[in-house]
RNA sequence: GGUACCAUAGCUCAGUUGGUAGAGCAAUGGACUGAAAAUCCAUGUGUCCCUGGUUCAAAUCCAGGUGGUACCA
């Protein structure tokens, strides 16, 4: 009779669903605190536009790893698997149960399951790939990618330069193949977890998506984006929210349109969470008004 | 009330000399290992406003209706 396991509770979910309020009641519920799992909350100087808890909401729990960062930090889902791996050590001290929440699928399943070892993105030879790619084209790179490892070259998105891409740079930066350092081990972790994905009608969806711009607008998004105009081209700011507003600012777009491509990217964004959370069969999809019945099923 | 123009996909619109329809956008499905709110792939949606007529054959021509827009009264 060992010491009863702990357990993390994941709340995934599209985004606009309802994730921050519904981890809020369950974590209150459950009496512990929230670690976000969401890719762009993790950057200080972007609020409105990612949607981040409100002040008021993240006074009512401890919410971890929100604003936690600055945009010009480098992350990655490494990182990020390493950081709540450490996090929960310290969280299960104290409860029993944490809750997990968010809307970045592969940084979920980085805690989940883990995430094989690869190189961090090296700085020099990424900017090399890069150029290499503008100048020369994708085909040049595959080509390469077919004599380095011709493996990977038959699996690989041809069509898509980031994957090209990212298995040149780890392998220049190892000397192994791609195909070698990718091995797709689930690592099995000491805690329980317990997956949910949030979900509702798709009409009424993206119907709290379009209530939702209108708010961040409303709350001074374009002031936010506006104070990030120098940092423009950091990754942190390819975000749904940002490119729009940017090339409004630019003069490219009016308002209007870009208040349309900002409703429609994030409808899109939406969809691709979907894809991501239904191919993963150890999720429970709950509506968010089902809070009871999660809080019973823990 | 009169005249003119218009009515085709969710939206904006193409559609040649009559041969059962196609673009853009929106949408939908999917992929995904250190850029992931990123990046990439795939897919076509139809009472051609209605009723009748001409014709082997009508989105297309003719008549009438209905609705819209503009101008005139």
């Amino acid at each position: 009779m060992g010491e009863p396991k702990k357990k993390l509770i994941v709340i995934a979910g599209p985004t606009a669903v309802g994730k921050t309020s519904f981890a809020i009641k369950l974590a209150q519920a459950l009496n512990t605190e929230i670690i976000s799992a969401d890719s762009r909350q993790f950057y200080k100087e972007i609020s409105i536009g990612t949607a981040k808890p409100t002040p008021e909401e993240l006074a009512l729990i401890p919410h971890h790893l929100i604003s936690s960062l600055s945009i010009n930090e480098y992350y990655n889902v490494s990182k990020f698997e390493n950081e709540v791996l450490a996090l929960l050590k310290k969280l299960f001290l104290k409860y029993d149960t944490v809750v997990m929440v968010g809307g970045s699928g592969l940084y979920i399943d980085a805690v989940c399951q883990g995430i094989d070892e690869l190189p961090d993105a090296d700085e020099k030879l990424r900017l090399e790939l890069n150029n290499s790619f503008n100048e020369k084209g994708l085909e040049f790179l595959l080509m390469e990618l077919k004599k380095l490892d011709p493996d990977y070259f038959e699996v690989v998105d041809k069509s898509n330069p980031k994957r090209v891409l990212r298995a040149l740079e780890v392998i220049k930066e190892t000397g192994r193949t791609y195909t070698e350092l990718r091995k797709n081990l689930k690592k099995k972790r000491s805690f329980e977890i317990q997956k949910f994905c949030l979900n509702r009608d798709r009409e009424e969806l993206f119907e709290r998506i379009s209530i939702r711009v209108d708010q961040m607008l409303a709350e001074g998004l374009l002031d936010e984006v506006k104070q990030q105009i120098p940092n423009r081209n950091l990754n942190s700011l390819n975000t749904v929210g940002y490119k729009e507003i940017f090339k409004y600012l630019d003069g490219e777009l009016s308002l209007e349109q870009a208040i349309t491509d900002l409703k429609t990217n994030t409808r899109r964004y939406a969809k691709r969470q979907l894809t991501w959370f239904k191919r993963d069969d150890s999720y429970t999809w709950v509506h968010p008004n089902e809070i009871a019945k999660v809080i019973e099923s823990i």
